[in-house]
DNA sequence: TTAAAAAATATGAAATTTCATATATAATGA
DNA sequence: TCATTATATATGAAATTTCATATTTTTTAA
């Protein structure tokens, strides 16, 4: 293993999950800079790509981050023009949180690029077996956020 | 799948590294702060922990951040007692960092709980067979490395 | 040997992120 | 109903992070 010193680090699980999430994103994420967009940023298309009018705290949790973070990415992207903000007609508090037809463009590119990104990443993996690395990552996740649900 | 809202994100590979990594650092990492630790600072001290005297770049490298960001985590680390820098006697461009008794103490500690926390989770992660999921990982890793050094 | 390039670290300034909390609306329960 | 609690979002201020680049030392190559 070249890539840390020692026993300890170099086979800890989440150093590995951590260090493989980096190693996997490293060269796409530098693709999404390219394009005029903040890793945060893509985070937000990609899910109002799947399902638009997401509320704030929604977009904040699929993308992995703080609430606070996430309106202010929501206020950046929508001077920018990608997003804008509706409020939930039946719920006041919430603010949902829509594409433009700049940012649907914009999404579906992206989108575009990362799906063929990931057809090439996985074809690139052979050694561990494309097929099963993600159902495997999917069953992983799903145990996690059970178990760490769980421990609320 | 309860955690993301579409078809794309949610079986997304970069999605699915990150969200894991995350959902597993999660417990651990607020751990970490109870004991007054960030976790770059966390990394920091595993890294030493394995092996101490690494330069600033090389603990940058293994903890995954920027060498300029370490910079300044290894100033505070060395303010408050953990580290120590010491430059390089051969390469006067070097600054080796070196745990100092209170970070030795601190250092093998927390890796302990790391240790243990690491136990857990694998016990509890069944379904993926905790077995095969750190070694997966390892090759997983391996493979996204030397695919990303043939990109540069 | 010496100029140029490379490597390691540090730093100023701008931008982002975090933390605590404010504000507004909705849900709950006595 | 009305007070209390919970939920959703926003925001000020402090802290951290990033980006570009400066500084110092070493290596390279002519």
């Amino acid at each position: 293993m070249t890539q840390t010193p020692g026993k300890f680090v170099s086979s800890y699980l989440l150093y590995l999950l951590a260090a493989s999430s980096e190693a996997a994103s490293h060269q796409f994420h530098a693709r999404v800079r390219e394009l005029g967009l903040r890793v945060p940023e893509w985070r937000v298309l990609a899910c109002l790509y799947d399902q638009d009018g997401l509320m704030i705290t929604q977009l904040a949790r699929y993308s992995l981050m703080e609430q606070s973070r996430m309106t202010r990415i929501v206020d950046q992207m929508e001077k920018r023009g990608l997003v804008v903000r509706k409020s939930d007609e039946g719920d006041g508090r919430r603010v949902r949180v829509h594409l433009t037809e700049a940012g649907q463009k914009l999404s579906s590119d992206v989108v575009e690029e990362a799906r063929e990104h990931e057809r090439t990443l996985l074809s690139a993996l052979q050694e561990v077996d494309a097929e099963r690395i993600k159902p495997s990552l999917e069953r992983l996740l799903d145990s996690l956020n059970s178990w760490n649900s769980a421990k609320q």
